[in-house]
RNA sequence: GCCCAGGUAGUGUAGUGGCCUAUCAUGACGGCCUGUCACGCCGUCGACACGGAUUCGAAUUCCGUCCUGGGCGCCA
């Protein structure tokens, strides 16, 4: 039967596993193998005198990164890495792999991001890559354990549509039959859809697509966002549904994963509540002051700028009360102050990780907040028609999954969040 | 879309006009080696993105093409 590699102890008395060879280090009479799956490396220890001719054999012949399986008894070695090592009486070469490798999946060779992209399965096979993944499927099931907790409804939206969601962002244009069709960017009016249908609290974890040729390292054209929608709740009730999302997939991460941290070198510190809010005008005077801009209300708050107050705050924060001109048309407008809305950023210090608002659920002041950004309410019809039966005040966020992970886990480029990330230039693997 | 920086063995690098039939490491192959843990030692193999130009001479300068990384705008 075969064991996980992380469940071999030096009380082990015998032992079947199956695995990739990791390293080989041949001195002659005596030759050690690294063999390693998903829960760990064990060593694999062979003196040429005490194995059976056939296991020497196979030995022989294999290669780095080749499958093997491997049996026998487990002797509790202080030498050895974890205390124990195999001494084989059975060494089968399951799957031989090419060499030379693409990649050196131990580590001595570092690779560019390109060169690991293009062979991304090896790059995996890598213990502190591997972690993020691990990580983050945890995340997910923490953030969708919190939701369904708090009593939401995991719904799916589609992803071909016929127009935008808003003005701004480019869309990429699909062939759908004899009709014209784009990948959604945001599942945003969807969702609300679905507060008009009386589910009052929705959550959707799914693709979002976005034509900017943009070169960065926190963008991608697919990502993954977690959207909620909550029907008879205002912007500050969404935003402690956020923080608490984000504490709860914190702790369960510190909890459960503190062996892929290790292997990251990741010491998590789990964010506090409540997360300071500053308003819109807070934040540019903080901008002001650092960089000596002139930042005025209604400007976009640049790289520069987001980077500073991110010094400045230090933490997790909310930036609120956006100027009403420069949120999309779905946000609500304060009634006694109508060039803010009520609107929000989630950020982390060093960039933005989630937005949100009230939505505006009156029926002709949406139209009228689609014209003020240009757009033309007809196109907008089968959304529009939700708000004439009956729709509830509600209010959501999205939250970009990858964002998350890449602030979380201090890691360099989004793309490292990704297994098969999607850039400007790269659509394979 | 605008701007900047790059493309040298499988991988990661050194090399700014001749000292380069190109450095180092890793790797692969062969040899020696019974406690390695980036094992060690000896030997062998393997590369200047493509096209053009300048020059007595180009990996190195210039032009073009292709490819890549990053910054900005915008955003998750």
């Amino acid at each position: 039967m075969r064991l996980p590699i992380h469940a071999i102890t030096p009380e082990t008395d015998y032992a079947e596993i199956v695995g990739w060879v990791h390293e080989v280090r041949d001195l002659g009479g005596l030759t050690f193998f690294l063999v390693r799956d998903r829960t760990g490396i064990v060593q694999v220890t062979m003196p040429k005198k005490k194995v059976p001719p056939a296991v020497l054999e196979a030995a022989h012949g294999v290669s780095r990164e080749s499958v093997v399986r491997v049996k026998g008894p487990v002797k509790a070695i202080a030498k050895a890495p974890g205390g124990r090592e195999i001494v084989p009486d059975e060494f089968e070469i399951v799957s031989i792999a090419e060499s030379p490798l693409p990649l050196d999946v131990v580590g001595k060779v570092p690779a560019e991001l390109d060169t690991r992209f293009d062979a991304r399965f090896l790059d995996v096979r890598r213990p502190r890559i591997r972690a993020i993944f691990f990580i983050r499927s945890a995340v997910i099931q923490a953030a969708t354990g919190f939701l369904y907790s708090r009593g939401f409804v995991n719904i799916t939206t589609p992803k071909v549509v016929a127009a935008a969601t808003e003005g701004g962002t480019e869309l990429f244009p699909l062939a759908y039959f004899e009709k014209e069709a784009f990948l959604n960017q945001s599942p945003q009016l969807y969702k609300q859809m679905l507060m008009a249908a009386g589910f009052e609290k929705v959550f959707e974890i799914g693709p979002i697509f976005r034509a900017e040729e943009h070169n960065t390292v926190r963008h991608l054209n697919e990502a993954t966002s977690l959207d909620v929608e909550v029907s008879f709740a205002d912007h500050n009730d969404v935003m402690e549904i956020l923080e608490d999302l984000i504490v709860a997939v914190y702790e369960h991460v510190a909890d459960l994963c503190q062996d892929r941290l290790a292997d990251l070198g990741v010491d998590l510190k789990i964010p506090e509540r409540p997360f300071p809010r500053i308003t819109y005008e807070e934040a540019i005077g903080i901008a002001n002051r650092a960089l000596g801009g002139n930042l005025s209300f209604g400007d976009d708050i640049g790289t520069a700028a987001e980077k500073a107050i991110g010094e400045a705050m230090g933490e997790h924060y909310f930036i609120v009360d956006w100027p009403t001109e420069i949120k999309p048309y779905y946000a609500m407008p304060y009634p006694d102050r109508p060039e803010i809305a009520k609107a929000f950023d989630l950020m982390h210090p060093r960039m933005e990780l989630s937005s949100g608002a009230q939505r505006v659920h009156r029926h002709d002041l949406l139209v009228e907040r689609i014209r003020a950004k240009g757009l033309s309410p007809e196109s907008f019809e089968f959304y529009l028609k939700a708000f004439r039966y009956g729709m509830p005040p509600h209010a959501g966020w999205g939250l970009g999954i990858e964002r998350l992970l890449m602030t979380m886990l201090d890691l360099g480029n989004i793309r490292e969040a990704v297994l098969f990330p999607r850039d400007r230039h790269r659509i394979t693997p």
